[in-house]
DNA sequence: TATTGTTATACTCTATAACTATA
DNA sequence: TATAGTTATAGAGTATAACAATA
Protein backbone atom coordinates (compact mmCIF):
# COMPACT_ATOMS: atom_id res chain seq x y z
CA UNK A 1 0.00 0.00 0.00
CA UNK A 2 3.01 2.38 0.34
CA UNK A 3 2.71 6.15 1.19
CA UNK A 4 2.08 6.66 5.21
CA UNK A 5 0.59 3.36 5.74
CA UNK A 6 -2.62 5.39 6.64
CA UNK A 7 -4.80 4.58 3.12
CA UNK A 8 -8.21 3.97 3.22
CA UNK A 9 -10.84 2.11 1.89
CA UNK A 10 -14.17 4.24 3.88
CA UNK A 11 -17.81 2.83 3.67
CA UNK A 12 -16.50 0.80 0.87
CA UNK A 13 -15.31 -2.45 3.31
CA UNK A 14 -19.10 -2.37 5.24
CA UNK A 15 -20.39 -3.64 1.34
CA UNK A 16 -20.25 -7.37 0.83
CA UNK A 17 -20.20 -6.38 -2.64
CA UNK A 18 -17.05 -5.02 -2.62
CA UNK A 19 -15.45 -6.95 -0.05
CA UNK A 20 -16.58 -10.50 -2.81
CA UNK A 21 -15.17 -8.38 -5.73
CA UNK A 22 -11.70 -7.84 -3.63
CA UNK A 23 -11.68 -11.34 -2.47
CA UNK A 24 -12.35 -12.72 -6.31
CA UNK A 25 -9.38 -10.38 -7.88
CA UNK A 26 -7.31 -11.94 -5.00
CA UNK A 27 -7.84 -15.66 -5.93
CA UNK A 28 -7.62 -14.41 -10.02
CA UNK A 29 -4.34 -13.39 -9.07
CA UNK A 30 -2.98 -15.77 -7.18
CA UNK A 31 -4.43 -18.84 -9.63
CA UNK A 32 -2.89 -16.33 -12.85
CA UNK A 33 0.36 -18.12 -12.42
CA UNK A 34 -1.20 -21.72 -11.23
CA UNK A 35 0.94 -23.64 -14.44
CA UNK A 36 -0.32 -27.45 -13.16
CA UNK A 37 -3.80 -26.62 -15.34
CA UNK A 38 -2.18 -27.51 -18.72
CA UNK A 39 -3.00 -24.41 -20.29
CA UNK A 40 -6.38 -24.53 -18.65
CA UNK A 41 -7.96 -21.50 -17.07
CA UNK A 42 -9.97 -21.71 -13.83
CA UNK A 43 -12.97 -20.87 -15.80
CA UNK A 44 -12.51 -23.55 -18.37
CA UNK A 45 -12.20 -26.39 -15.82
CA UNK A 46 -15.42 -25.54 -14.34
CA UNK A 47 -17.21 -25.92 -17.52
CA UNK A 48 -15.27 -29.35 -18.36
CA UNK A 49 -15.99 -30.26 -14.45
CA UNK A 50 -19.63 -29.26 -15.08
CA UNK A 51 -20.05 -31.19 -18.18
CA UNK A 52 -17.53 -34.37 -16.68
CA UNK A 53 -20.40 -34.15 -13.99
CA UNK A 54 -23.67 -33.99 -15.36
CA UNK A 55 -23.62 -36.12 -18.97
CA UNK A 56 -25.63 -35.50 -21.38
CA UNK A 57 -26.30 -31.44 -20.02
CA UNK A 58 -27.47 -28.67 -22.42
CA UNK A 59 -25.26 -25.72 -23.96
CA UNK A 60 -27.67 -23.34 -22.42
CA UNK A 61 -27.86 -25.35 -19.09
CA UNK A 62 -24.00 -25.01 -18.62
CA UNK A 63 -24.28 -21.42 -19.21
CA UNK A 64 -26.57 -20.80 -16.78
CA UNK A 65 -25.15 -23.07 -13.92
CA UNK A 66 -22.06 -21.01 -14.55
CA UNK A 67 -23.35 -17.68 -15.24
CA UNK A 68 -21.57 -17.30 -18.28
CA UNK A 69 -22.92 -15.75 -21.46
CA UNK A 70 -24.46 -18.13 -24.17
CA UNK A 71 -22.56 -16.44 -26.61
CA UNK A 72 -19.30 -16.37 -25.00
CA UNK A 73 -20.18 -20.35 -24.48
CA UNK A 74 -20.12 -20.84 -28.03
CA UNK A 75 -16.67 -19.86 -28.17
CA UNK A 76 -15.82 -21.62 -25.49
CA UNK A 77 -17.18 -25.01 -26.24
CA UNK A 78 -15.78 -24.88 -30.26
CA UNK A 79 -12.30 -24.76 -28.16
CA UNK A 80 -13.18 -27.55 -26.09
CA UNK A 81 -14.22 -29.59 -29.51
CA UNK A 82 -11.31 -28.72 -31.90
CA UNK A 83 -9.37 -29.78 -28.28
CA UNK A 84 -11.10 -33.04 -28.57
CA UNK A 85 -12.71 -32.85 -25.23
CA UNK A 86 -16.16 -32.56 -25.94
CA UNK A 87 -18.61 -34.04 -28.05
CA UNK A 88 -22.21 -32.45 -29.30
CA UNK A 89 -25.31 -34.43 -29.88
CA UNK A 90 -28.50 -32.96 -30.96
CA UNK A 91 -31.51 -33.86 -29.48
CA UNK A 92 -33.64 -35.96 -31.65
CA UNK A 93 -36.85 -34.90 -29.75
CA UNK A 94 -35.81 -31.30 -29.57
CA UNK A 95 -33.62 -30.16 -32.53
CA UNK A 96 -32.55 -27.59 -31.23
CA UNK A 97 -30.76 -28.74 -28.36
CA UNK A 98 -27.28 -29.95 -28.14
CA UNK A 99 -26.13 -32.29 -25.54
CA UNK A 100 -22.48 -32.14 -24.03
CA UNK A 101 -20.66 -34.54 -23.28
CA UNK A 102 -16.65 -35.76 -22.59
CA UNK A 103 -14.74 -37.76 -24.82
CA UNK A 104 -12.29 -39.82 -22.91
CA UNK A 105 -9.58 -37.42 -23.38
CA UNK A 106 -11.77 -34.81 -22.25
CA UNK A 107 -12.29 -36.75 -18.58
CA UNK A 108 -8.67 -37.90 -18.64
CA UNK A 109 -7.87 -33.98 -18.49
CA UNK A 110 -10.30 -33.31 -16.24
CA UNK A 111 -8.81 -36.65 -14.13
CA UNK A 112 -5.48 -34.41 -14.13
CA UNK A 113 -6.14 -31.29 -13.62
CA UNK A 114 -9.32 -30.76 -11.28
CA UNK A 115 -7.34 -32.77 -8.43
CA UNK A 116 -3.69 -30.04 -8.87
CA UNK A 117 -7.04 -27.21 -8.91
CA UNK A 118 -8.35 -28.48 -5.58
CA UNK A 119 -5.17 -28.71 -3.74
CA UNK A 120 -4.05 -25.43 -5.20
CA UNK A 121 -7.54 -24.22 -3.72
CA UNK A 122 -6.79 -25.66 -0.38
CA UNK A 123 -3.31 -24.12 -0.13
CA UNK A 124 -4.34 -20.38 -1.37
CA UNK A 125 -2.75 -18.35 0.87
CA UNK A 126 -5.42 -15.99 3.12
CA UNK A 127 -5.61 -14.73 6.34
CA UNK A 128 -8.50 -17.25 7.59
CA UNK A 129 -7.45 -20.48 9.57
CA UNK A 130 -8.97 -24.11 8.10
CA UNK A 131 -11.47 -23.23 10.77
CA UNK A 132 -12.90 -20.38 9.26
CA UNK A 133 -12.42 -21.03 5.26
CA UNK A 134 -14.99 -23.39 6.47
CA UNK A 135 -17.07 -21.50 7.85
CA UNK A 136 -16.65 -18.79 4.93
CA UNK A 137 -17.47 -21.82 2.03
CA UNK A 138 -20.35 -22.67 4.07
CA UNK A 139 -21.64 -19.56 3.91
CA UNK A 140 -21.04 -18.22 0.16
CA UNK A 141 -22.80 -21.75 -0.77
CA UNK A 142 -25.42 -20.61 1.35
CA UNK A 143 -25.36 -17.14 0.07
CA UNK A 144 -25.37 -18.79 -3.48
CA UNK A 145 -28.60 -21.06 -2.84
CA UNK A 146 -26.22 -24.12 -3.37
CA UNK A 147 -27.17 -27.05 -1.70
CA UNK A 148 -25.06 -27.84 1.02
CA UNK A 149 -22.99 -30.59 1.18
CA UNK A 150 -21.75 -32.27 4.43
CA UNK A 151 -18.44 -31.83 5.22
CA UNK A 152 -15.85 -34.14 7.06
CA UNK B 1 -31.09 -24.88 -13.99
CA UNK B 2 -34.22 -26.98 -15.85
CA UNK B 3 -33.58 -30.30 -16.96
CA UNK B 4 -34.01 -32.96 -14.39
CA UNK B 5 -33.69 -30.93 -11.29
CA UNK B 6 -30.44 -33.21 -10.63
CA UNK B 7 -27.76 -30.73 -11.79
CA UNK B 8 -24.47 -31.09 -9.74
CA UNK B 9 -21.15 -29.15 -9.46
CA UNK B 10 -19.68 -31.61 -8.13
CA UNK B 11 -16.07 -30.65 -5.88
CA UNK B 12 -16.53 -26.99 -7.70
CA UNK B 13 -18.01 -26.48 -4.81
CA UNK B 14 -15.28 -27.73 -2.36
CA UNK B 15 -13.23 -24.79 -3.45
CA UNK B 16 -13.36 -21.30 -1.98
CA UNK B 17 -11.79 -19.89 -5.18
CA UNK B 18 -14.52 -21.08 -7.01
CA UNK B 19 -17.46 -20.00 -4.50
CA UNK B 20 -16.00 -16.58 -4.70
CA UNK B 21 -16.15 -16.50 -8.25
CA UNK B 22 -19.81 -17.30 -8.20
CA UNK B 23 -20.93 -14.90 -5.30
CA UNK B 24 -19.26 -11.64 -7.45
CA UNK B 25 -20.93 -12.97 -10.81
CA UNK B 26 -24.18 -12.85 -8.72
CA UNK B 27 -23.01 -9.54 -7.36
CA UNK B 28 -22.35 -8.53 -10.75
CA UNK B 29 -25.70 -9.72 -12.26
CA UNK B 30 -27.56 -7.96 -9.37
CA UNK B 31 -25.64 -4.45 -10.15
CA UNK B 32 -25.39 -4.33 -13.52
CA UNK B 33 -29.00 -2.88 -13.60
CA UNK B 34 -29.25 -0.67 -10.87
CA UNK B 35 -29.52 3.11 -12.50
CA UNK B 36 -29.10 4.75 -9.04
CA UNK B 37 -25.37 5.26 -9.70
CA UNK B 38 -25.79 7.81 -12.48
CA UNK B 39 -23.83 6.31 -14.92
CA UNK B 40 -20.83 5.05 -12.55
CA UNK B 41 -20.04 1.59 -12.25
CA UNK B 42 -19.16 -0.11 -9.05
CA UNK B 43 -15.34 -0.35 -10.09
CA UNK B 44 -15.44 3.20 -11.09
CA UNK B 45 -17.25 4.72 -7.97
CA UNK B 46 -14.78 2.55 -5.63
CA UNK B 47 -11.97 4.26 -7.62
CA UNK B 48 -13.65 7.67 -6.90
CA UNK B 49 -13.97 6.86 -2.96
CA UNK B 50 -10.55 5.73 -2.78
CA UNK B 51 -9.59 8.94 -4.03
CA UNK B 52 -11.70 11.07 -1.52
CA UNK B 53 -11.25 9.42 1.29
CA UNK B 54 -7.07 9.53 0.70
CA UNK B 55 -6.70 13.48 -0.61
CA UNK B 56 -3.03 13.28 -2.60
CA UNK B 57 -3.16 9.50 -2.82
CA UNK B 58 -0.62 8.36 -5.69
CA UNK B 59 -2.03 6.83 -9.07
CA UNK B 60 -0.24 3.65 -8.23
CA UNK B 61 -1.89 3.35 -4.71
CA UNK B 62 -5.42 3.26 -5.62
CA UNK B 63 -4.15 1.36 -8.77
CA UNK B 64 -2.08 -1.21 -6.01
CA UNK B 65 -5.21 -0.81 -3.73
CA UNK B 66 -7.96 -1.69 -5.68
CA UNK B 67 -5.94 -4.54 -7.64
CA UNK B 68 -6.69 -2.26 -10.91
CA UNK B 69 -3.89 -2.35 -13.55
CA UNK B 70 -1.75 0.36 -13.37
CA UNK B 71 -2.46 1.18 -17.56
CA UNK B 72 -6.22 0.45 -16.70
CA UNK B 73 -6.45 3.18 -14.32
CA UNK B 74 -4.71 5.82 -16.63
CA UNK B 75 -7.33 5.11 -19.15
CA UNK B 76 -10.06 5.65 -15.68
CA UNK B 77 -8.51 8.24 -14.60
CA UNK B 78 -8.85 10.44 -17.91
CA UNK B 79 -12.41 9.57 -18.11
CA UNK B 80 -12.70 11.58 -14.22
CA UNK B 81 -10.60 14.17 -15.26
CA UNK B 82 -12.58 15.06 -18.29
CA UNK B 83 -15.62 14.73 -16.27
CA UNK B 84 -13.97 17.03 -14.13
CA UNK B 85 -14.61 15.17 -11.04
CA UNK B 86 -10.42 14.10 -10.25
CA UNK B 87 -7.70 16.11 -10.21
CA UNK B 88 -3.93 15.45 -11.08
CA UNK B 89 -0.68 17.49 -8.95
CA UNK B 90 2.89 15.91 -9.73
CA UNK B 91 4.94 15.94 -6.86
CA UNK B 92 7.39 18.72 -6.39
CA UNK B 93 9.91 16.34 -4.81
CA UNK B 94 9.45 13.75 -6.81
CA UNK B 95 8.04 14.47 -10.30
CA UNK B 96 7.48 11.34 -11.50
CA UNK B 97 4.64 10.97 -8.69
CA UNK B 98 0.90 12.18 -9.50
CA UNK B 99 -0.96 12.75 -6.65
CA UNK B 100 -4.86 12.94 -6.98
CA UNK B 101 -7.72 15.03 -5.19
CA UNK B 102 -11.85 14.92 -5.91
CA UNK B 103 -12.83 18.06 -7.34
CA UNK B 104 -16.13 19.82 -5.32
CA UNK B 105 -18.04 17.96 -8.35
CA UNK B 106 -16.31 14.97 -7.77
CA UNK B 107 -17.04 14.99 -4.04
CA UNK B 108 -20.89 15.85 -4.60
CA UNK B 109 -21.29 13.15 -7.43
CA UNK B 110 -19.50 10.42 -4.40
CA UNK B 111 -21.94 12.23 -1.70
CA UNK B 112 -24.83 11.17 -4.05
CA UNK B 113 -24.40 7.37 -5.62
CA UNK B 114 -22.15 6.27 -2.29
CA UNK B 115 -24.80 6.38 -0.09
CA UNK B 116 -26.88 4.16 -3.04
CA UNK B 117 -24.81 1.84 -3.28
CA UNK B 118 -24.59 1.09 0.57
CA UNK B 119 -28.31 0.98 0.59
CA UNK B 120 -28.61 -1.44 -2.58
CA UNK B 121 -25.82 -3.77 -1.34
CA UNK B 122 -27.59 -4.08 1.80
CA UNK B 123 -31.13 -5.45 -0.04
CA UNK B 124 -29.51 -7.00 -2.64
CA UNK B 125 -30.93 -10.43 -2.45
CA UNK B 126 -29.32 -13.65 -1.20
CA UNK B 127 -29.97 -16.75 1.04
CA UNK B 128 -28.51 -15.66 4.41
CA UNK B 129 -29.68 -13.71 7.25
CA UNK B 130 -28.47 -10.44 8.59
CA UNK B 131 -26.48 -11.89 11.08
CA UNK B 132 -24.81 -14.65 8.53
CA UNK B 133 -24.04 -11.06 6.11
CA UNK B 134 -22.26 -10.06 9.27
CA UNK B 135 -20.09 -13.35 9.67
CA UNK B 136 -19.33 -13.36 6.21
CA UNK B 137 -18.38 -9.73 5.89
CA UNK B 138 -16.12 -10.61 8.80
CA UNK B 139 -14.20 -13.53 7.20
CA UNK B 140 -14.17 -11.64 3.86
CA UNK B 141 -12.29 -8.09 5.80
CA UNK B 142 -9.84 -11.27 7.52
CA UNK B 143 -9.24 -13.41 4.10
CA UNK B 144 -8.05 -10.22 2.31
CA UNK B 145 -5.89 -8.96 5.06
CA UNK B 146 -7.83 -5.82 5.64
CA UNK B 147 -8.37 -3.72 8.97
CA UNK B 148 -11.77 -4.90 11.06
CA UNK B 149 -14.72 -2.10 11.26
CA UNK B 150 -15.73 -2.91 14.97
CA UNK B 151 -19.57 -2.65 13.26
CA UNK B 152 -22.07 -1.48 15.82
C1' DT C 1 -44.67 -16.57 -30.86
C1' DA C 2 -41.18 -18.33 -27.97
C1' DT C 3 -36.88 -20.96 -27.38
C1' DT C 4 -32.03 -22.96 -28.58
C1' DG C 5 -28.10 -21.85 -30.23
C1' DT C 6 -24.94 -18.92 -33.60
C1' DT C 7 -22.67 -14.86 -35.16
C1' DA C 8 -21.07 -10.21 -34.85
C1' DT C 9 -20.07 -5.70 -32.64
C1' DA C 10 -18.90 -2.72 -28.95
C1' DC C 11 -17.27 -2.40 -24.39
C1' DT C 12 -14.72 -3.52 -19.89
C1' DC C 13 -10.77 -5.18 -17.90
C1' DT C 14 -6.36 -8.02 -17.72
C1' DA C 15 -1.53 -9.36 -19.52
C1' DT C 16 2.36 -7.75 -21.52
C1' DA C 17 5.71 -4.92 -23.16
C1' DA C 18 7.86 -0.81 -24.95
C1' DC C 19 8.31 3.83 -23.88
C1' DT C 20 9.20 8.66 -21.32
C1' DA C 21 10.63 11.11 -17.44
C1' DT C 22 12.42 11.07 -13.61
C1' DA C 23 15.13 9.25 -9.42
C1' DT D 1 19.47 0.77 -12.64
C1' DA D 2 15.03 1.18 -10.81
C1' DT D 3 10.50 3.54 -10.32
C1' DA D 4 6.00 6.26 -11.82
C1' DG D 5 3.23 6.67 -15.19
C1' DT D 6 1.83 6.37 -20.43
C1' DT D 7 0.66 4.09 -24.61
C1' DA D 8 -0.42 0.21 -27.50
C1' DT D 9 -1.79 -4.54 -28.57
C1' DA D 10 -3.72 -9.02 -27.68
C1' DG D 11 -6.88 -11.62 -25.14
C1' DA D 12 -10.92 -12.93 -21.86
C1' DG D 13 -15.41 -12.14 -20.96
C1' DT D 14 -19.83 -9.28 -20.90
C1' DA D 15 -23.91 -6.67 -23.22
C1' DT D 16 -26.62 -6.54 -26.97
C1' DA D 17 -28.90 -7.58 -30.95
C1' DA D 18 -29.83 -9.82 -35.27
C1' DC D 19 -30.26 -14.25 -37.14
C1' DA D 20 -31.55 -19.47 -38.29
C1' DA D 21 -33.77 -23.44 -36.99
C1' DT D 22 -37.11 -25.49 -34.36
C1' DA D 23 -40.95 -25.86 -31.21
Amino acid sequence: MAGDGTRSFGVLTEMSGFLLSMAQAHVYRMDEQLEALEGLSTAQLSVLTVIHENPGIRHGEVAEMLVIKLAYMTKLLKGFESSGWVERQSDPADRRAIHLSLTPEGKAVVGRTLPRLLAHDAERPNGLTPREIGQLKRLLTKYLGLPERDEG
